[in-house]
DNA sequence: TGATTTATGTACCGTTCCGCATAAATTATG
DNA sequence: CATAATTTATGCGGAACGGTACATAAATCA
C-alpha cells in the first residue's frame, strides 16, 4: 500500500447537459432522462458513502462496503463518482458543505459571543458522537491526520477546512470586540485558534470514546479562558 | 473491512524466561539464547515498524511494507511480535516509551513555567515535523481517529497517552503555581486541557503540511493566552 | 557427533481488493 | 416498432492482502 500514490484521475462524467435555456428555477425538473433510470438518489448515495468513510477512513473502507452502504453495486458506484478516491473527495465536500451550513446558521443566530461558541460545540459535539456504531469523529481531523499528507488534492480540502473554521472563529471574536463583549487587548486570531484547538481536540477524545460530559467540561474550561469566566 | 472486528489475540510469545535470578544488571547480557541466533535487533525493528505504521496508518500499512521497513520476512515478523495488529500496538508503546522519556527529561530540566512550555513545544513540533517523506503529525492522535473507537485495548493504549500528557501539563501549571509564576485563580486542570489541545491542533496540522513558522506562530500564541502575554 | 532448539526463507493458502468487460434492463426518441 | 441512450447486474481478472506450512540454516546441549 505504500508504493502506489498515483493521484491520477482519468474519470470525468460529462454534466448533464441542460440543452433548455433558463429552467423555471423551482423545481430542479429532471428535463427527461434518456435511459433506464436511476435507482438511487445521488445525494442520498454520497451521505451514505460519506457515513461509512467517516467511520472506518479511506484505507479502512472496502468498495464493497460502500456498495452495501448506498445500495448500487460496484460499476454503478464507479460510474456515478468515480473511484473510490473521488468518492471520497465527493464525501467529504459533501461534509464541508453540511458543515459549512450548520455554522453559519449558528453564525446568523446573532447571539452573545460566549452562547454563540457554546451553541457551535454543542453542535460539533453532536456531530462527533453521532453514530449508532460508535462515535464518528470529526472528518476533517481524520482526513487530515490520514490521507492529507501525501494527497495533495484531499490536502488542499482539508486546509481549506481548517482554514474556513479558523476564519470563522475570528469573525466571532472580532464582532464580539466591535460590541464591547471582548476586551479590546484580545487577539481574535490567537483566539480563534484556540477555539480550532478546543475543537480538534475534542474530536480526537470523541474518536476515543471520552464520555460527553468531559468534553464538555473541556469546552466549558476552554470557554472561560477564552470569554473570561462568567459571574 | 467492515465486519471483521475480532480482536482476538491467540499470540503469546513465552517471556524470554529470566531463569538466572539477579542479572548484574548493568549488561543486559542474553543468558545465551539456544537456537539459530536472530537477525534483527527487537528494539531497531520496532522502530522501524513504528515509522510505517507513524506513516500510513494501521490500514494503510500491509505486512509486506513492515517486512520491507524491517528486514524481517514475514514469518519472522509474527515469530517476534505476533500478528499486524499486536505489532501496531508495539510500536505503539514504544512510541509512547520514547514520548514518555523525552517528556520527562524535559520535566527535569525545571525551567521557568513558559520557557518549559515553550521546550515542550519545540520538541513535540520536532517529533511530528520529522520523516523524510513528510510530516507524521502525533501518532497518538493518528491511533486515536482511527483504530480507538472500534479496538478496546489499543484505546485504552489511547486513552492512557492522552490522560498522561493531561497530567504531565497540569504538573507544570501547579508546580508554576506554587511558585508564584502563575495567577493562583488560574485553574491547572483547565489550562492543562488547553495545552493539549494546542499539541492536538498543531498535529493535525502539521500533518496537513501546514509550515512550521504557522505552528509555532500557534503554539506562541496559546502561550501567550496561557501564561499571560511577557513583556 | 547427533539431537534439539530457534530463526530464516520460500512458497503457498484462501480471501479480499479495485476496476472493468459484458450482458440484461429500462427509458426516450424517431 | 426499432434504435439509441443510460443504468443495473453478474462476474471475471489480476493484484494485493494477512497469515501459515514447510524445508533449511545456525546455534546450543548432551
Amino acid at each position: 500500500m505504500v508504493q502506489k500514490r498515483n493521484p491520477s484521475a482519468p474519470h470525468a462524467r460529462p454534466k448533464p447537459k441542460k440543452t433548455e435555456a433558463a429552467q423555471p428555477l423551482a423545481s430542479p425538473a429532471e428535463p427527461k432522462r434518456r435511459g433506464r433510470p436511476r435507482a438511487y438518489q445521488p445525494e442520498v448515495a454520497l451521505a451514505r458513502a460519506l457515513d461509512v468513510f467517516w467511520k472506518e477512513g479511506f484505507a479502512g473502507t472496502s468498495l464493497d462496503d460502500l456498495s452495501a452502504a448506498t445500495g448500487m453495486n460496484r460499476p454503478s458506484l464507479y460510474g456515478a463518482f468515480g473511484d473510490k478516491r473521488e468518492l471520497y473527495i465527493k464525501s467529504y465536500e459533501a461534509y464541508r458543505d453540511r458543515a459549512r451550513q450548520r455554522i453559519s446558521e449558528a453564525f446568523a443566530a446573532d447571539l452573545p459571543m460566549r452562547e454563540m461558541l457554546e451553541r457551535i460545540y454543542a453542535i460539533a459535539l453532536d456531530m462527533y458522537l453521532s453514530g449508532k456504531d460508535g462515535p464518528r469523529g470529526c472528518f476533517t481531523v481524520m482526513t487530515a491526520t490520514s490521507e492529507a499528507v501525501f494527497d495533495p488534492a484531499i490536502r488542499n480540502l482539508v486546509t481549506t477546512g481548517l482554514v474556513e473554521t479558523d476564519r470563522f472563529f475570528a469573525r466571532i471574536f472580532k464582532r464580539a470586540q466591535e460590541r464591547g463583549e471582548l476586551a479590546a487587548s484580545a487577539d481574535p486570531q490567537v483566539l480563534s485558534h484556540l477555539a480550532s484547538a478546543t475543537l480538534h481536540t475534542i474530536a480526537v477524545r470523541a474518536r476515543a470514546r471520552v464520555p460527553r460530559a468531559e468534553l464538555d467540561a473541556i469546552v466549558k474550561g476552554a470557554l472561560d479562558v477564552m470569554c473570561g469566566k462568567p459571574g
